[in-house]
DNA sequence: TATAACTCCGACTCTTTCGGTCGTATTTAG
DNA sequence: CTAAATACGACCGAAAGAGTCGGAGTTATA
């Protein structure tokens, strides 16, 4: 539960490859695909949503391809994942028209869309160029798991 | 994409339903099920695993119904969750076995990794207590979204 | 200029998961 | 013993997922 799509995960390092060979000039679906071993195909299409929304630009032709648009510093992971899976909501009450459908009594909706919320916040806060695999460039969490019984006032989690 | 599964939704509404009725005694799932407008019988299916891991006390016969073994301001909302829908991991690369199976150069792993220990930490972190019509108590987000162009060197989610 | 190679693009099918239903057995109060 | 409620398993339809196929467009090269 709450994963995200393998779509995404493509998605996700698709970019990140198109930000490392940014200075290689255009990079085919088939050259990426085949560089992490996914069916070259599959990952044409999730390129092409991310075209459509333009956070990169394609490459018709001989030696053509697919670059990024913007600085991977500018990119985030939210915008990749949204314009792949499209908008997210934890809660399945939460629909794109506002409301519960079913129920007037939702009485954990409110709750539930905070944390939406900070969801999205992480996500936004995560860029392309931060995908490296150096862990200690990202601090995401910075508090230890609860204790039953003590409340903490105020609990923070820092990002970058 | 992202969103937690109805029965993880029920599941939630199920326990706040509790938590509010539990000086009423026991509460039969009919009884709540027709409080929010749910199938009776596909929510009984949600509390059974609720009961399976001890958040829930069944009680067979006339008058029976579900309680909650804990004080709700000690159950988390991922702990319902979890209960429900399984352990969760943002990416498909990640099993519960540990790694990647089908490509051994899936580089953004570690990042979304953290970005999974953030969710859950969120989610731990909001109590069953917690889930009431009172957004002003849950303070998750503390900050205005990104505006492409400017670093923010320091981003801040408080929680509670 | 014309051909051919290489690329992107959109529609389609198949599989898996999710949501919900039904039926039967078990337990308990009256 | 009967009524009311949970427990448990199997089943079915719907929906979203993952992947495949042929076609359209563009550029290099002879």
């Amino acid at each position: 539960m709450l994963k995200l799509t393998k779509k995404a995960d493509y998605g996700l390092m698709a970019m990140k490859h198109l930000a490392e060979h940014s200075n290689h000039g255009a990079c085919s679906a088939k050259d990426v695909a085949e560089a992490y071993g996914i069916p070259h195909e599959a990952l044409a299409k999730i390129l092409q949503r991310l075209a459509k929304v333009g956070l990169v630009r394609s490459q018709h032709g001989m030696n053509g391809g697919y670059t990024l648009t913007r600085d991977p510093k500018m990119i985030s992971a939210f915008e990749v994942i949204k314009a792949i899976d499209g908008p997210l909501f934890i809660t399945s009450c939460v629909t794109v028209r506002g409301e519960c459908d079913q129920s007037d009594r939702c009485t954990i909706r409110e709750p539930l869309r905070k944390v939406n919320e900070s969801i999205e916040q992480v996500l936004k806060n995560i860029k392309i160029s931060q995908m490296k695999e150096e862990p200690e460039i990202i601090d995401l969490v910075k508090q230890e798991e609860k204790k039953p019984g003590d409340r903490k006032p105020a609990e923070l989690i820092t990002i970058s």
